[in-house]
DNA sequence: CGGACCTTTGACCGCGGTCAACCTATGTGG
DNA sequence: CCACATAGGTTGACCGCGGTCAAAGGTCCG
């Protein structure tokens, strides 16, 4: 039986430049490979971990997509994220001999690295630049967390609605794709789920921001036609302020 | 001229139990309360740091409370989360180089002990076990941030009232304060904003409650009279998947 | 082609926002 | 000590956004 672990080559992957190998010297990345774990690809809906799951490893998506949420106690779930290629998951473990708390699933097929963090906290003790790498991204998933609770305080519908596109855009922008014709892997109950409102209404609002021109959906496929038009929805006023 | 900062000891502080020194060998704290600055008090409405700061240093609140808000593009301000003794502020630092993500003020006179991250990076090097700490008290920050996303999720304005209110409680009584008597550090227009609702439902909502008898408000002190029927609110099918 | 699931659209209504008035606590100056 | 001002908090009346319920259309499976 084959081993269900890949080879390992972080030098050639287009993630290098976000995930934890970034700044390391050629000659420390070798130290880092010897850690990670690639695991074989996970279909959608297939768990990567769960909330009762004691909790030991770092996850980063190296292809596909994954949702996290939380079940809340009446047994219903609450949606806390979704992760794209390069974006880490799992920092509860950070808490060792603890659980995760949260549940993650595929939203497609998809893969990942997983870092075990006994020797990850153990290698960041020799290699300080990796000990700072992660604190960056530890500092980016607290601040994109941060967001969110913004997103989802006081704001309507609309704003919802146009700020999470607005988000998923960017971060396909940031991976070098196209930031105006993009698919959304989740169903509109995920996204209705994460921004605290309905199905029907997520619909409602996707099928306004059409009928506007703004925006062309075709199931999943969304196409921003009028980038201005949906930053002035979520920022009417754009004052000099923050120009800069 | 006095020095504004204080003799640090960190061993006879009350609060060591759940900050950066815990689990620390005896001779390994001198080390961290040589870099420890303890700044003088704080006063109300003060800032700690602000939005456009250079993020430099992580913050423990040593007495007192703070808020912390994003300013959105409108000008108005998103409360993203309130802080008591023990906990920790800045995390957003992580990211060396760049700037914090939101303000911070002083709810009341309060103090601080801070931590200045680069010199916590090298000492965290040195001290395995207060690598672990720092790992363990930024996991706790993101479970509850992660908690503060379900908070505003799906939720009525009375369970998030209530939620708010067990919250607060809960942290109360792990400081070794009561969990049924406290006050309230906010005003009811930070509650609000926090919560993502306005000030006049929050009101409605406490008075909803007081007639109901399960709290008691005289201001900003609480009384909790009846925990579980609180409870019940925020968890009514309490199922036995939970009960560990 | 049938069936399951996802998505859209419409009609209705209730929760919570808005506006306004009033109450309470605290502080200041005469 | 009271008169007054100010900020924070409460309460009531009204109404609109978004939830709920229901039904119909689309898409992707086998």
């Amino acid at each position: 039986m084959e081993s269900i672990f890949q080879k390992v080559d972080c030098v050639n992957c287009k993630l290098s430049g976000v995930c934890l190998p970034y700044g390391l010297k050629r000659d420390d990345i070798p130290k880092l490979e010897t850690i990670v774990k690639r695991k074989r690809p996970i279909k959608a809906d297939e768990y990567l971990y769960r909330q009762e799951d004691q909790c030991t490893s770092l996850f980063v998506v190296k292809s596909g997509s994954f949702r996290s949420f939380i079940w809340n106690v009446n047994g219903g779930e609450q949606t806390i994220g979704f992760y794209l290629p390069g974006e880490i998951m799992g920092l509860d473990a950070l808490r060792q001999q603890s659980k995760y708390h949260c549940t993650t699933i595929a939203l497609e097929t998809a893969s990942v690295c997983e870092f075990p963090m006994a020797r990850l906290n153990e290698l960041c003790g020799k290699i300080p630049k990796l000990q700072m790498q992660l604190m960056c991204v530890i500092g980016s998933h607290i601040v994109s967390e941060q967001n969110n609770i913004v997103l989802l305080g006081n704001r309507s519908a609309t704003e919802k609605v146009v700020t999470f596109l607005l988000m998923i855009s960017s971060r396909y922008n940031a991976l070098g794709y196209s930031s105006t014709e993009f698919n959304l892997t989740m169903p509109r109950h995920d996204i209705a789920n994460f921004l605290g409102l309905t199905i029907e209404t997520v619909s409602r609002q996707l099928g306004c921001l059409t009928k506007s021109g703004a925006i062309t959906i075709k199931h999943r496929g969304v196409q921003i036609n009028d980038m201005d038009k949906l930053k002035n929805i979520v920022e009417p006023c754009l004052t000099k302020r923050f120009t800069s």
